[in-house]
DNA sequence: AATATTCGGATATTTTTTATCCGAATTAAA
DNA sequence: TTTAATTCGGATAAAAAATATCCGAATATT
């Protein structure tokens, strides 16, 4: 049960994208160099990043990605799902419907209960995450971190960012 | 980001469980039966639950599995992490340490804050699942199913039962 | 001694995750 | 109009994890 690391990618990348001027773009490349990353594999996540509505990317020469909206309406539980899609975690194969005592098909029309707890977890660690946007993120970050490390990440995104 | 098979088929052999006589045993042989599971594999999972200190084994002869300690002290996080272990679903791999912004040592003190949100997201899932014990999945069976296959299946539990 | 059963490790198969590559589409600039 | 730069989408490959089976050793009963 583990979370692919795409999306801890695509986090990161998302709140890179937070500092960059409106009217700028990065390329997928140098999101990719920021944290020194695979470049092709860090290009898919940003591509799911964008059909799922949270970048907006341009493409040919000085084409490159920004955020589509307001850091305050991306929360971790879209980006999640962008890169993982939002099937359920524990997934319910009604193993009820097998066996020597099969339910008949009366029995089975309400969840199985199991199943209906794993969902209400799994609600739990949504809404969690939806309850947790882009400047939450950054609020935490500005707290937590020397402010030469924060001039320093900015003024390499200001060399690295494209003008549209 | 999903839970493997084994974690369904151990609540459901725990559950099964409950419906034991405290002084009768039953064979991994017979629980893979009564939902009809692949036997060689369930027997893993039960393996893993004993290892855990939820089931208690019997070897040899007119061995089998039994529940370890009451219903409503074996929740469902117990019986998650028996399987699957409790490795975090998010793993923070720090590449806040690694590209030309990296940080200094004493910047990364604190969590990242992206992997913060995860662990809080991941309390919240555990904390629900830690709630659910046996006998509230006991309760909302009854609740939900129809008698006749509640009595099919102990009927079944008790003619497959062994006697210690 | 014979039989029945769990335990633990080894191994094989399948699925998912991780990663790369390339051609097509698109855009800006020369 | 051509060239260069870039994202997009699909194909493919490699690595890791989940799923599944098997077998010998340990253990208990008859």
């Amino acid at each position: 049960m583990q979370i692919s690391k795409g999306v801890e990618w695509a986090c990161h990348a998302a709140a890179i994208l937070m500092s960059l001027p409106k009217d700028r773009a990065l390329r997928a490349d140098s999101l990719a160099r920021y944290y020194d990353l695979p470049s092709a594999y860090m290009a898919k996540q940003l591509q799911a990043l964008s059909k799922a509505g949270i970048t907006q990317s341009t493409r040919g020469a000085r084409g490159g990605y920004r955020l589509a909206k307001s850091p305050e309406d991306i929360n971790l539980w879209d980006i999640t799902t962008a890169i993982e899609g939002n099937k359920p975690v524990f997934r319910c194969t009604e193993i009820r419907q097998n066996g020597p005592c099969r339910f008949d098909k009366n029995s089975c029309k309400k969840a199985c209960p199991i199943a209906k707890s794993f969902a209400l977890a799994e609600k739990a660690f949504r809404d969690t995450l939806a309850n947790i946007n882009l400047i939450d993120i950054a609020i935490i970050f500005a707290q937590d971190t020397h402010e030469e490390d924060i001039l320093k990440g900015s003024a390499w995104i200001q060399k690295e960012a494209v003008p549209l």
